[in-house]
DNA sequence: ATTTTAATTATGGCATACCAAAATACAAAT
DNA sequence: ATTTGTATTTTGGTATGCCATAATTAAAAT
């Protein structure tokens, strides 16, 4: 019995590249960043043949991608079964930032044991830049820059199903994270979490790389809250 | 204005009892059911026409039935998107229990502080009637009463998105799980970790629950090893 | 003017047909 | 006998049409 290695497998199995995406996850892509900045405010009905049309494909693959987003928690249903952009009240986000919070310190205690030398110096690397590149630029690379943060904590993991999870649950809270990253309050016990969670990671403690990942994901709760308040003050004007 | 109360959404809020289920809902049932039965054993392909002409349905409720499987782990795709039966590794497997016991120790802490003294009195009368019913009726039985137990846990932490994505990972997991309970060995260990769980709960002492949780699900993970050890050798014979 | 009721429209669920790509079976060549 | 090349079949992706039901509008009744 001889085994066979097919080249695209393995070029499959590398996260993926190379597999033409379907009109299906083209489109999910597509509405994800439309809601996420809100080109798709929350509420807004999702009539599938108005928004298949509008993307130029049939209602199959729309569907299919709303299905997606449904998944992610980005889009809801009413009893009807009429689809809308999820308008999640602070209450839940901030349920959704706890989980958050419980699946990071996994990530960080798991890395202590897991995660290669190379992974924790990438790490601490890309919080370097992070400060490095404070102020430069638009507030959005500054805030991807926080994406990478802490999704290379993850990864360094070695935990597929939670990078998957987390991920999810980042998608999710991606568009008031976004909104909380844009005033300055933060932004210096951000810098001071951000060094405790390295230092923990570097010398791979892991009940204090817990800790400081949820006291992180904890200051973020608070800063949301406000963020949220702020803006509900300017709407109401 | 009138605000008009329908009588479908009040019930369908109540968790969507009322509302017939979809096509899709049903065959994603009837699937999941026989995945978990091992009636589709893990790496049986699962063609879209073959499997919607035995639901009786066509091939787009079905295709979305197994989309619905696929995001609860239980289905995966061969790079040429194929869809069949995950076949998931030990180490998967552990990973997810390691999740999985990061989200009921997050449940346990949150039950501390959010669950009515009725949920707890209910949490602990679901373990005594584990306790009385032990050696009766099937092992299928003790087996959800065990779900049961672990689900009140995440119900009581009041937190809708985490008891969701409990639910997934205990779908995904079922399996292995219930081939782990057939086996005698850990259920000494199962009724005293509950008895400490049930403890700290009443204590509504959080770090006491979070510890006593994990520490389950720790064992859960040794039993599971043993019980696929056991079953390879068996199935070698 | 407000509420009821009936007609109309909009929308999601489902079935089906077609297509391109992948898997398989088969024939030919070495 | 093994490999290579080719034809055939299988399979998932997509488009489209029909249907039942929900939402909306219009009309009628109070």
């Amino acid at each position: 019995m001889s085994v066979v290695i097919n080249l695209k497998d393995v070029l499959n199995a590398q996260g993926g590249l190379l597999r033409s995406p379907s009109l299906a996850e083209d489109a999910a892509q597509t509405l994800r960043k439309m809601i996420l900045l809100e080109k798709l405010p929350p509420g807004t009905a999702l009539p599938e043949r108005d928004l298949s049309q509008a993307l130029g494909i049939s209602r199959t693959p729309l569907r299919e991608a709303i299905r997606l987003l449904a998944g992610e928690g980005l889009v809801q249903y009413t009893a009807a079964r009429r689809p809308f952009v999820a308008d999640p009240s602070l209450e839940e986000i901030n349920d959704c930032l706890r989980i958050l919070g419980a699946l990071e310190a996994l990530a960080g205690e798991l890395a202590c044991t897991q995660a290669s030398t190379q992974q924790i110096k990438d790490i601490a690397q890309i919080n370097a830049t992070i400060i490095k590149t404070q102020g430069d630029n638009t507030r959005l690379h500054a805030f991807q820059a926080d994406m990478r943060f802490h999704q290379s904590i993850v990864k360094a993991a070695k935990n597929p199903p939670l990078a998957e999870t987390h991920a999810k649950y980042n998608a999710r809270l991606w568009r008031v994270r976004f909104l909380s990253s844009q005033r300055a309050d933060g932004r210096e016990s951000t810098r001071r979490e951000h060094h405790e969670i390295v230092e923990a990671l570097m010398a791979r403690d892991a009940p204090r790389t817990s800790r400081a990942l949820k006291a992180h994901l904890i200051t973020a709760e608070k800063n949301i809250a406000l963020a949220l308040k702020d803006r509900a003050a300017i709407t109401e004007e």
